[in-house]
DNA sequence: GAAGGTTATCGACACCGTGTCGAATGAGTC
DNA sequence: GACTCATTCGACACGGTGTCGATAACCTTC
């Protein structure tokens, strides 16, 4: 099973052509993008921010992007190709036994998004109040709850699960699951599991739901 | 099981003290807000929006609320307070029976999101850039979370439920996902399920974790 | 029925962030 | 040495926020 392309534009985000020099800048600029949200939100981060951070005026951070969610866009299109190399992975590699291969599924976007915290919190940010992110944000997710439909439909297909609610309705709410508990665990703010615990929870909902007939009639 | 007050400082969030006439104003402003957003995003409402549809001058609108998100604030702590009516109220009624208890809970966190779909969309949005948003919803989380904790607890004590994850773990889990899957559902926006289908997809989810055992060795 | 307080209102201002325009700089080419 | 073309930035216009001080409308209370 491969993970389908999302015919992302990725290259087209960033400056208007495809240059030599200034090669530098745009990285830097992308670079200061991550190094300051790690220290504080989206909406505290203005163009002169980033602009400076990079040692250029902020009239000339306009040469390189068109804005400032431009190059959240650029940043996160690095994140999600991270993902799906990481998935891409856990499908090549054989699987020991059931529960083992669903949990290095989860387990892959978890690592994935841990390791840029302060991106993953500043995309959810960034949602709101920019299309084209959540555009972007719809077209991944859409990718995950695809595959996750087809991987419970052939469990159910060659008899290991039983059949329920439809496939796809069970993925996306258990996709949904997991970003909304991932998310809370890594902002830290309200109720959350534990950073340790959470792919076990997050396991043990997916492997009952999938696999468990659902209540005994009561 | 009485749904545990919150604390919230609902009167002092509006006009700075209790005053006789302008009442009408600030609910002009009110209902202006939730007209506007109705139509358009939070970003895209000014100060101006809502200080006009109110008949006001923008300055004047300052009299009656220190900001926009003040307003939102307001508006916000009415809809929890009618959620948590609703709550109490399935807690009161008897059940007819298990999965009959647990569906009317869903329903009503469904039904009052669902009456107030901008105001929900509106406060996601404002959750990210607002500590004060992020911190309501906390509150309201924790108290969620909390009762349903306590339910599944209660359900395992008396032998209708297995023991497995921590009952609070799950029940973190099982909250975020209705939050994330209902937003999902009413937004529009990316994957979702359908709306007449949403609560029996959530309920599905909810039962199997609840009240059937793990996985079965493999 | 003036005097004094409080409630409500708004014009004008200072501030900040965005995005654009047009003029300069400088490196490479013929 | 003139021509291009990438790159840079000062200066501007715009739109939104929040505050200040002046003023009007309305109670009271003597």
């Amino acid at each position: 099973m491969s993970v389908p392309a999302r015919d992302r534009t990725s290259a087209a985000r960033g400056r208007r052509p495809a240059r030599p020099s200034g090669d530098d800048r745009e990285l830097a600029i992308l670079t200061t993008a991550e190094r300051l949200l790690a220290e504080k939100p989206l909406a505290a981060i203005s163009v002169d921010d980033l602009a400076r951070g990079a040692g250029i005026s902020r009239p000339t951070f306009y040469f390189y992007f068109p804005s400032k969610d431009a190059v959240l866009l650029t940043l996160l299109d690095r994140v999600v190709d991270e993902a799906d190399a990481a998935m891409r992975r856990v499908f090549d590699a054989p699987a020991a036994g059931l529960r083992d291969g669903w949990r290095r599924a989860i387990t892959a976007y978890y690592e994935t998004f841990r390791a840029h915290r302060a991106l993953t919190l500043a995309w959810a940010e960034a949602r709101s109040g920019n299309a084209e992110v959540r555009e972007l944000w719809a077209q991944v997710f859409e990718a995950w709850v695809q595959q996750c439909a087809d991987a419970i439909q052939a469990e159910r297909d060659r008899g290991a699960a039983p059949s329920g609610l439809p496939a796809r309705d069970l993925a996306v709410a258990l996709n949904s699951m997991n970003e909304r508990v991932l998310y809370a665990t890594f902002s830290g703010d309200g109720p959350a599991v534990a950073e340790e615990a959470v792919v076990d929870v997050l396991l043990e909902v997916w492997l009952t739901t999938i696999y468990q007939r659902t209540m005994p009639a009561a």
